[in-house]
DNA sequence: GGCGCTACCGTTAGCGCTATCGGTAGTCGC
DNA sequence: GCGACTACCGATAGCGCTAACGGTAGCGCC
């Protein structure tokens, strides 16, 4: 095959003007039952698809949602994906999934790559972007939402946690559990900023009530459980009298759990974890581990919820939602 | 800001015309530098974003590829992602991603919604499709890979492996091993085909050997770490003398290991496990699960690169690429 | 008959870009 | 000087669809 058909072939195999058939098409109003049924039955027939290019230029409407996100592979991000997906399912718009790879030049580059399509929305993660992004992001002309994080200063409509906070409690527990040797682990570091906005927080509860971190390592590379047992056991042989270790991520603290596990160490006698996002992958372990719950999907359902009623014509003022974190302590501390 | 900048104003400030300002901004040939620069430093300036809507209808090309995978929370398609990501980086084109949830009805929607925006080319996860879908794929005038599976009849190019076999190697494996009352844990079940093929290739080697399945379970959930760990138990409370449980994914067979951490058993002397994909999070557990990769990052990597061999223009012949899984017995058979 | 409806359909005029072709300088070789 | 070329630039004409408006027909009502 590869007729090209047009809409204007289909007008004219149903006997009907190009401008009924798409309406008729579409769904849109003024088109008789009779007609309508006859111009979708012969689109069907002949496989028609419409060109939505050609369809979006016209109408300047794009019934996409761009969602850029640094990576799929944890799942914490298609778990906000999850959410934007739930929420904008009973209306026409579609999220369309831009990955960056946690590179702020990447990220502009996708940012410039989804408005370019001119979307109905678009939804970031993170605050931090660079110069011409922000300069795009702030002269859009969709609704934008950044999401994750609510510690700075955000561009538009923001919803999220506040990540210094949340280091900052699981600091708070580890001393009201009676910790004083804290390590801290985390992953992707530099460009982590949400890990590194929790190491802060963490770091400055602890120096707040005297305490001094024992050790930290801030590893470059992914997040994994391989990672999170090796880097335990590097800093356990670097640091023996570590009581306790504050991993970035839920996938190393199940690495520090598998470390132990192997070495026979005991948790939390003989070493105290704690992660962080409550990822599906802790459910089903032995133990319940230590950690905080970022909201995730409800961050997805929210940031679609604000670009859903930027539709409606309501052009609301500058959102600012900030969920409260959920920290368990689980069995691991 | 709103003010709407068009391709027209940038040649105006530049003191050229609009095709001129169109193929500097286009890095197209035919400009000079000293115009190149002069248009670039103004589009930059004033935050200039083409509108690519109007771009690819005018030069019918849209640098897109369309990859329509029926999930993200598992790591599998996100690494099959990284493959076609990989590929296609030295390209113009970029992947974009549509979740069907493992509904077939869902899938066409969304092979609908891409080939409306006309990409360059089409990467579908699996061989089976709704009606309308297979009409769509067919008549479309991009390259289409189906990619996963090869066991079936796919309308136009295809990378994967053959699951029938990666179930029956399985068997084989098991039955050498000598295990004989076996059992099959799958998940997704009547919606994931693949699964569904290693199934029937595991039970038709089984049957061939004389050994029927001692016991099945057909879960229509998704696959968790806590979904393979309860549904371990239910089943060995049902058959509590197996000998052997083969999972449909690598996540089913870490929560039987979780299980059997709990429980006490001993892997394989109790219970001998199996899964499927290798996926990393079986790095790093304390001992190696029995596994088969697919090659999802290569699966990827070739589909792109079946789609970038069409751009050049050598319309290739109808590709049918069938990697072989490997096996890894590692420790726990 | 005239007016005001509603229901349906078609004509016109773009949407914001780019393909294509043609044009003007300048340059080179002989 | 002239043909032949290259390098650069601009006017024109769409790409395939839809918004906006203008009909026409049919009906009810005074």
């Amino acid at each position: 095959m590869g007729k090209k058909l047009l809409l204007k072939d289909i007008a004219q195999l149903a006997g009907v003007s190009e401008m009924t058939a798409s309406r008729a098409i579409r769904g849109a109003p003024d088109v008789s039952v009779a007609t309508k049924r006859k111009v979708e039955e012969i689109a069907r027939q002949v496989g028609y698809v419409p060109n939505r290019i050609a369809g979006a230029l016209a109408s300047k409407k794009v019934n996409l949602v761009g969602v850029v996100v640094p990576s799929l592979s944890s799942s914490v991000f298609p778990e906000v994906l999850s959410g934007i997906s739930a929420a904008l399912a009973p209306s026409p718009l579609k999220p369309v999934i831009g990955v960056t790879g946690y590179d702020l030049h990447e990220e502009e580059e996708v940012i410039r790559e989804m408005l370019s399509w001119r979307p109905s929305g678009l939804v970031v993660a993170g605050l931090e972007h660079t110069d011409s992004a922000l300069r795009m992001l702030a002269n859009s002309d969709c609704p934008v939402v950044e999401i994750m994080d609510t510690d700075g200063d955000p561009v538009a409509h923001c919803v999220g946690i506040s990540h210094l906070q949340a280091g900052r409690e699981m600091a708070l527990l580890l001393l009201e559990r009676g910790y004083r040797r804290i390590g801290f682990v985390g992953t992707k570091m530099p460009q982590d900023f949400r890990a590194e906005k929790r190491r802060r927080g963490f770091i400055d509860a602890l120096t707040e009530q005297g305490i001094t971190l024992h050790d930290q390592e801030l590893y470059a590379g992914a997040s994994s459980i391989e990672n999170g047992r090796f880097l335990t056991d590097q800093m356990l042989a670097r640091s023996p009298d570590l009581e306790c270790i504050y991993y970035s991520s839920d996938v190393m603290s199940v690495g520090a759990y598998m470390h132990c596990l192997a070495t026979g160490l005991r948790i939390p006698q003989d070493l105290a974890i704690a992660g962080f996002n409550n990822l599906d992958l802790l459910q089903g372990l032995p133990m319940k581990l230590a950690t905080t719950d970022a909201h995730r999907f409800e961050i997805g359902q929210r940031a679609a919820g604000i670009i859903l009623s930027g539709e409606t014509g309501e052009i609301a003022a500058r959102q600012m939602i900030k969920l409260d974190s959920a920290l368990s302590a689980g069995q691991s501390l």
